[in-house]
DNA sequence: TACTGCGACGAAAACGTTTTCGTGTTGAAA
DNA sequence: TTTCAACACGAAAACGTTTTCGTCGCAGTA
């Protein structure tokens, strides 16, 4: 095991200093032709590499960007990640990954840690906690240090920073429409209960799509679901014996769940009842029937996220504040848990 | 936004030098009590935070895990990450995710990345055209510069390091085992091409419960899957008008197409034929019907690489080189997919 | 009074870089 | 011969810590 390889180590080697070394790798023209050749061969044989670290300290960067996320075992945020991966490697970022567990305390833990030099700024999607509690001290405290920050999915207003969302309401509308399009009459609505923003947003766009074709909104078509752990049960009363030909299921957990208790009445998915979800993940694509649904591009989220904060990282100073808020537009995935154009 | 505090500021501000400073903080006997909550109050009131930067230069460790994977969007490989995740954090480690995307190129590369300061050592998982190619001159470059190494899942003999993971003879012999045990007798095995080890391994522990219960191996009952791609077709010319009661799939993917033609062609599961499948997601549970399956345990296998990561960083250099295999035991996950006992 | 010891603090080196600012040598111009 | 620029290189500071080794003043002892 030999000890890496320092500037210093070379210049010893060499019987030159170690300002010699430096120049000559990073191919001065103060230093001689001859010496500089000398030097780089030897870096070159012997596999020097700068140490980052020292790198860091010295330009007071780490070309490193945290990312923080309720949960990774989530299709969606591990496509995010995979967004930011990609961004970030291209413009030789490093990643590193925390898991907020959801929990507040985690969250603000997290941001600490990473805080203290280990990055150069944040994305950052909050935890369910931290939502609920309304406590984004840290958030700020983060952005008055000087930490860009770039918020992703679920964000809140009031926090000035970047942001990279998507159209809730216009996904719940688009999602809506198809089963208008494809015939459907009476749309059933799962969705969670109100202070989820996502929930409130898609339901928004729901009755917007029902307005616009003149069907007017029934509050008896509604499901809002409180707790995931109950949302099963829940589903299967809701749909006992109601007559609809459509269902709206604001994730793919509930449009599932509306799937097997429809299929479980003897009644025939599309036929009878078409159902589209949200959320695009390997279980829409796999289930049977697969699942029509609209989905969120977490792949472009990340991207656009990274892209943004490499931004501000890399931006001169004195250019002025300014914070943007990218709309990542859904997509409509047609596959076979809905009918077709009639 | 106020420029981070640090030992020199509040030095100046407090009239004292620097090390009286780092001593108070650090609660050394050397400072006079006044002095040392003066400090401490001062210091606690700005909030300051020891720069993690300069501490890792100067105590030559980062905290900071390095773990690179094939792919992120994959159920596996996130219950992997979740378990480092969570060892690491109690263990006052961050970890540092790094994709390889499966290519040898960016795996090289990454670990070069991390390998110049970034992180104190490795936790990987062999990316396929690394496996094909058997070069592995990155991992031995990496372990002779001091950089400990704990390999898991796609692990590679001869390369002498800690590494996680799970017996695959043993595992393919319980998902066979089970199937026998419910009365199956002419038992399909969907697999990969050998070269692949785990298809092998997995493989051979199908053919030693077929023999354990005196039930002839037949070559026409094995499919062995080269591209994941055209596994749908394969899969379905394969099983057509086979007279089999039982499937073992060496992975999700292959068990569920397997449920899928078995259904097409008016088959049912698990009353005509029991599936059986490998590794444990999201999917497999929310299928019609739910999959029996063999799992994995990632979590697990996460924790303890880097339980034995750290291990192996917060020893004494003293102490004399050891290598450990870790086995985690794979567990039958019992569901829809499978008839129960007879 | 002179010496010892100790309490309380500061100076400086070290970690590995980059960069600014010398400085010594050479050759040519004056 | 003197002067000066150009060239090639080195010294040192800086990034933010920790730690070793002084050093200074003062009290206690002989």
């Amino acid at each position: 095991m030999k000890p890496k390889l320092t500037l210093k180590k070379i210049a010893k080697e060499l019987e030159v200093s170690i300002s010699t070394v430096s120049k000559a790798l990073r191919d001065s023209p103060e230093i001689g032709e001859e010496t500089r050749e000398k030097i780089k061969a030897f870096a070159k044989h012997y596999n020097y590499k700068p140490n980052n670290i020292a790198l860091s300290l010295k330009n007071r960067k780490t070309k490193t960007i945290g990312i923080i996320i309720p949960e990774i075992v989530h299709h969606f945020f591990t496509t995010v990640i995979s967004g930011v991966e990609k961004v970030a490697n291209e413009m030789g970022y490093n990643v590193l990954v925390c898991l907020s567990d959801n929990s507040f305390d985690k969250e603000v833990l997290n941001m600490e840690m990473l805080a203290n030099g280990s990055t150069d700024g944040f994305i950052l999607s909050l935890a369910k906690e931290t939502m609920q509690k309304g406590d984004y001290h840290h958030l700020v405290e983060a952005i008055n240090q000087g930490m860009p920050l770039v918020l992703f999915d679920r964000v809140v207003e009031d926090i000035s920073c970047d942001k990279v969302i998507i159209d809730d309401v216009t996904g719940g509308k688009k999602a809506t429409q198809h089963l208008i399009d494809i015939g459907c009459k009476k749309i059933a609505l799962i969705s969670t209960v109100d202070y989820v923003s996502v929930g409130k947003l898609r339901t928004k766009g729901y009755k917007e799509a029902l307005e616009e074709n003149g069907i007017p909104f029934d509050e008896d078509l509604v499901l809002r679901i409180e707790k995931m752990e109950d949302s099963e049960s829940e589903i299967e009363q809701f749909l006992m014996d109601k007559a609809i030909d459509g269902v709206f299921g604001v994730n793919e957990h509930f449009a599932i769940s509306a799937i097997k208790t429809i299929k479980d009445q003897g009644k025939k998915v599309p036929e009878d009842v078409s159902v589209i979800g949200f959320t695009d993940g390997e279980l829409s694509k796999r289930f049977i029937p697969s699942l029509t649904t609209i989905s969120q591009h977490g792949m472009r989220i990340g991207e656009e996220s990274a892209r943004l904060l490499i931004e501000k990282l890399e931006r001169t100073p004195s250019e002025e504040e300014y914070y943007k808020t990218i709309i990542v537009e859904t997509g409509l995935v047609i596959r076979k848990s809905t009918k077709s154009k009639k």
